[in-house]
DNA sequence: GTTACTATCAACCATATGGTTTAGTATTTC
DNA sequence: GAAATACTAAACCATATGGTTGATAGTAAC
């Protein structure tokens, strides 16, 4: 289990956001500058960076200046943080049939 | 892998928002009315109701009509394709480890 | 049938969000 | 040093979001 910094729904809200999400999808090819990120979304840098910005508050993402650049890493940490969340609450279901059969076994060994 | 209806960005932003998050903890323990999750939210039934919508919309629960009350149960699949998600972006690290590996077994073999 | 209960709908409000523009700060290049 | 580049900050705007209240509809209980 991987822990963040930030909240879950931080991390959730971040994502919740189209825009973003193709940011993220673009990093995962390796490290990005804010111009890089921004010329294929056809949106201004400021606009950019001001979604960086969002990601780097939820923890997915560091920024890294370099000279008058800024390099953008991913960080796996807080998508780990949200698959485990994810993971947890839909293996509901299994769990209450496990704890289903448990209680069945139970039953048998009266 | 598992689909949803819903674009992996609406179950996203569905989760960003911790009322919701809490919803879906309760839900998992099992079926809820609506009021069942207003009311240690301290929240009217209008706005659980509509809180409800944005998951319901999300896929991530169905409502039945049960009576005069609204039944809602989890629904895990949108959970999981946001599992899927965050499970592939989080692994690009290993990915391009893998990749590395192959590049260098295929030098190797030269 | 009347009354109470559960939930939705519509209207409304305050604030958050996603974008822009304009100006300013480092940094590089010439 | 001057000009260009990469980005951030601040102000601003339109729309979305999270909540409420009040009215309405269906169901249950008496």
């Amino acid at each position: 289990m991987v822990d963040s910094n930030a909240s879950i729904d931080t991390v959730f809200r971040a994502l919740g956001e189209p825009t973003r999400l193709r940011m993220i999808q673009e990093l995962s090819r390796g490290e990005r500058t804010i111009g890089d990120l921004a010329e294929p979304l056809d949106m201004t840098l400021a606009g950019a960076s001001k979604h960086i910005g969002v990601l780097e508050q939820a923890g997915l993402l560091t920024r890294e200046k370099r000279g008058r650049e800024r390099v953008c890493r991913l960080r796996p940490e807080a998508l780990l943080a949200a698959r485990d969340w994810t993971q947890k609450y839909s293996a509901f279901w299994n769990d209450r049939l496990d704890a289903l059969d448990a209680a069945i076994r139970e039953q048998d060994d009266e």
